[in-house]
DNA sequence: AAGTCTGTTCAAGAAAAAATGAACAGTCTG
DNA sequence: CAGACTGTTCATTTTTTCTTGAACAGACTT
């Protein structure tokens, strides 16, 4: 009988050692750590760090079956996760001749990276933003005495959203170089 | 008796209309909806977007029992956004002449927006990163068979490391032009 | 020094976010 | 087409984060 680790229980005094499942090496180890603590830096949940670096660290693909295993987590988040780093890029999916299960590699091109992620988590907030400006524009009222005040801070307003919209594309280009 | 809101219930017929205290203007109100959209693009509390929204959007100071007022939030909130918000440099202590409390004014200038902003939340775990960049430096092992995929992808990590070392330097020289 | 007035702290509760796992829907295979 | 294999979805549970409010500590006032 199969053990869910891929291991055979076929020596009773070693069994449970086994039922651990494939371990990971110090080189992943730190891998996956490095990248959690990336992933709290941008507030994103710990299992994409967690899939992440262990794509980055490992030199074969994995399936989404090799990551639950790999990582104990569970199949929900594993799939979750790969497609969040799917859409963003993060991750590239690999044809391996006769098998069909799905595999992936880690996207390590820093500048397909910075702008999946500006694409998807920045610019969604920065439009929503341009429309709350409009509405702010709109809130203000030609009769109210702190009116010089409110467009004062309009302005200011609209020189942040100038200064995002000068600065983004620098950072992609930038990212491009490295 | 004086109500919370700061109002006298006198008028029978109307004592519930002014139990909700101060009106925020449409300004006000647009502001802080912009700045909690804000927040939560940089995945802060919604609060703190509340509170930077209403000095942002108010020309005169106010005192944390006048932002507790306004927002309808506890004064413990208040009292821990304000101290975010301080520590970041995002709010500005007045000193009002004959009043004890102490009152606050939004800080509008991008360039001590954006530092404060990254000295507080970002490099603690730019240098959390590069601990854990030297741990994963001496979890290459010299006899692993990987050790030439693990040594690129260490190179990888560390150019993004410098990407973000020059990315963040241009980032806040730009901010100081806005 | 007792009494106010201010603001902070923190335990407890509420809300939001993330992880789980079982059911499901395709897809391939024989 | 029946059965195995893959991956997704989503209701539930767990964990984390935020908010509340009451107790507290310090500072000013008289």
């Amino acid at each position: 009988m199969l053990t869910k680790g891929g291991s055979l229980s076929l020596l009773p005094g070693f069994a449970e050692v086994d039922l651990a499942g494939p371990q990971l090496n110090g080189f992943q180890r730190e891998s996956i750590a490095l990248f959690i603590n990336a992933a709290s830096a941008l507030s994103l949940p710990k299992s994409i760090g967690e899939i992440y670096g262990l794509l980055f660290s490992t030199p074969e693909p994995l399936s989404l079956d090799d990551i639950v295993e790999r990582l104990r987590i569970s199949k929900g988040s594993a799939s979750e996760g790969l497609r969040w780093l799917k859409s963003l890029g993060a991750v590239n999916s690999v044809y391996v001749p006769g098998v069909r299960r799905e595999h992936f590699t880690a996207e390590t091109s820093l500048r397909k990276l910075a702008s999946g992620y500006l694409r998807d988590r920045i610019d969604p907030h920065l439009d929503n933003g341009q429309e709350r400006l409009r509405a702010l524009e709109g809130s203000i009222d030609g009769e109210n005495p702190d009116k010089h005040f409110q467009q004062s801070r309009l302005g200011q307003v609209r020189g942040w959203y100038q200064f995002i919209s000068k600065v983004l594309p620098i950072v992609k280009t930038l990212a491009g170089k490295f």
